[in-house]
This record gives structure tokens, sequence and C-alpha cells, in this order.
DNA sequence: TTTGATTTTGAGCACTTGCTCAAGTTAAAA
DNA sequence: TTTTAACTTGAGCAAGTGCTCAAAATCAAA
């Protein structure tokens, strides 16, 4: 053993993840990156080995962020549905710090047109993972009698993540936030009329 | 007078479009740009002014071809509902030559980060028009009887909108193709029943 | 046929990009 | 304290970026 690492790992990708949102891959500069995180290229080189492996770090970090949010509104809330709701409530209507009110997740997956690239193809894999949490999500939410059965889970978790999608898109410009609580009712009440 | 302007403005506006369309702004180089229209870098800064110049032509032409196309759905249908489904289904399921499965104007407003600067703005400024444009379609939709009047012809508009950009992210992806005419169905089963 | 305003060309500039690597710094182990 | 493997630094490289401009090409009018 010699010198330690002065850096700490998780800070970093967080930093880096929240650039790389609220800018996307193209758009973010090494540069950019070095200011943000402090790091020094050669560091940040012989961490993560490119711009684009330190990107596939923060993408991942920031999935885990958003799982780890839904399970903490789980818990605030007495049953599934009122949980995903205060979820989306909490990403759309309160968004005034986040890097963007777009999903890093879809951003990466509209941004990376090569459909052979490694960054597209992590991001379409991740889309998955999350739309699978949803589904078992959705099946308590089936078994609790929140939902009727005449449908399987997978549809639920399709139609949240394409209106969720929707929405967080529409709230991406000035001027709509007065609409978001009514919306947001909306798109429940739609799912739980399925 | 003298010499003549030898390229076809509209002609190299539209496969600009499609470039940018595919790999978003930052993304394409002036260098992709010279190849796919054919045309030397002082022409195209003669004609217009920058990357960004050639970028806000592609981005008002996208949007009139895309008006274009639900006029031409429309003439076809027999009821707007129908019109506006044919044109949903077009651009979902028979997307495999378009350069992406996303709207332009949707990723240009993802693209874009800063809320000060003119091609969001511009991207804002054409989602708008859009969507007063669908409003109308409603209007006329209501007044036909084909959707109660209930509801505003403006809400009508924006449930659509909030809709197909989650459908169309929803379909940037490999693998789901089957899903569409059945989720293209529950998207106009929910409209009207609203 | 000549003229001359206009368009087209492409070499190349100033700057930014992702990234490297030799030199310097650090701290656990000997 | 000395050694030494590991980490950090930052000047700077090669390639790519958006863009300019002097020269060449073009063609309607004289």
């Amino acid at each position: 053993m010699a010198n330690k690492i002065k850096f700490q790992r998780e800070a970093v990708v967080h930093r880096a993840s929240q650039l790389f949102w609220q800018k996307g891959f193209h758009a973010t500069s090494t540069r950019d990156l070095q200011l943000a995180i402090n790091m020094r290229p050669g560091s940040i080189y012989s961490a993560f080995g490119s711009k684009e492996g330190l990107y596939i770090e923060a993408l991942k970090d920031y999935t885990a962020q958003i799982k780890q949010q839904i399970t903490d509104c789980l818990a605030t809330a007495d049953s599934i549905l009122s949980g995903l709701q205060l979820f989306v409530e909490n990403v759309v209507i309160h968004k005034a710090n986040a890097p963007s009110a777009i999903c890093m997740l879809v951003k990466a997956n509209s941004e990376f047109a090569d459909k052979d690239s490694s960054l597209y193809q992590l991001s379409v894999e991740l889309l998955n993972k999350f739309e699978n949490y949803l589904s078992l999500l959705f099946q308590q939410a089936i078994d609790n009698k929140e939902l009727n059965n005449s449908v399987p889970a997978q549809h639920y978790a399709r139609l949240f993540v394409v209106q969720f999608t929707g929405l967080r898109g529409y709230f991406n410009r000035p001027g709509v936030e007065s609409l978001a609580p009514a919306m947001i009712e909306q798109m429940f009440n739609i799912i739980k009329s399925l």
C-alpha cells in the first residue's frame, strides 16, 4: 500500500451526475466536469477511464437515487398508490433545485441516437429495470386491492411510465406550473380506472 | 443582378432538419452538416449566418411538416378523432425511416438546459403553438359531438400532448413495437372518457 | 463579348475538445 | 527514518470545433 485516495467517490459521482443531468452528455465538457467535481484530468481518468466511464457511473447513481426516493415516499404513505402519487408530486411540483425537469434516463435515451452505442443501450437497460421495479409495486397494489386485477401489473407500470414521462416533459416549460396538481390527479385517476 | 443561388433552400433545410432531429444540436458538427446538405462552409454561413441559424430554420421546418402531416390525416379520415389517431399511428408505428422516434421539438426542449438561450425559448414557442393548434382541432371535435363538452378543448389538447410525448418516448426502445396499437387505442379511450 | 455584382469554394484560423504522462506529493510499511 | 507503491497535478498534445475570407467561378445585363 501507499497513498490513499483523497476524493469521496460517491460525492464526486453525484456532482458529475447533477451536471450531466442538467446539460446532457455532449454539451458537458471535461473542463466543466473538472470544475464541478474539483478533480484534475489525471485523477479523473485514472478513476473513471473516460468521460463515458464517468457518465455511466453517474447514470447508474441517478437511477439508484430515484429508487431510493420512491422507497422513501412509500414509507411515508399508507398505500402503494398514494406513495407513488407523493413521489410524482415531489418530482413534478417541487423540482425547483433539480438540474432538469426531465428524467435523466429519458434524456439519455433521447440523446444517444446511435442504437449500437453502449450509452444508448445502458439507458434502455436502466429504463427496463425501472419499469420492472414499478411492476413489482403495482403487483403489490393489486394484491392490496388498491387496483383491480383485470389488467396485469406490467400494464399499470407501462401506463405509469408513459404518463410520468409525458408529464415531466410537459412541465419543462415556463408558465404551466399551476396545472400540475390537477394533471397529477388526472394521471392517477386514469391509472385507477384501468 | 449576377450569379443565381444554386442550392434549393427548402431541400437543404429539410436535410439539415433530418440530421439535427437524429443527432441533436450539440452532437451535430458543422462538418456533418456540410456533408449532409452538400454545401461548403462559406455558402452555409452566407445563407444561414451560423449553425444556430440553420437549426432555427430546421426546427421551424420540422414543425410545419408535422402540421402538414396532421392536415393530411384529417383529410383522409371521417372525423377529427380518427384523423388524429391515424396521425399518431403513422408517427408511432410506421417510424422506420424517421430520424428519431422522439419528436424533434421535444428533443430540442429537453436538450437546451439554459432557459435563457434562444433555442430553448424557440422550442417552447413552437410547442405552445402546436398545442394551440391542437386546441382548435379539439374544439371542432367538441362542436361535432365527437367529444363531450364537460371539459374545455385546451384540456383535451394538453392531455393529448402529454400522452403523445409519453408514448413516443416509450417507443424509443427496442422490443416494444408490438404493444403500440393497443397503447394508442388506450390513449384515445382515455381522451374520449374525459 | 465584356462587365461586374453575386455566389461558391476550401484552406485554414483561433479555440475547444477528450485525454496523456512525466514530475511531484503522499502516507503505509519496512 | 527510509522506502516505495499509489495518488495527484497540470502543462500540453492531437484532433475536432464553429467559422472566416480571399480567390475562383458564375451568369444577367450592358
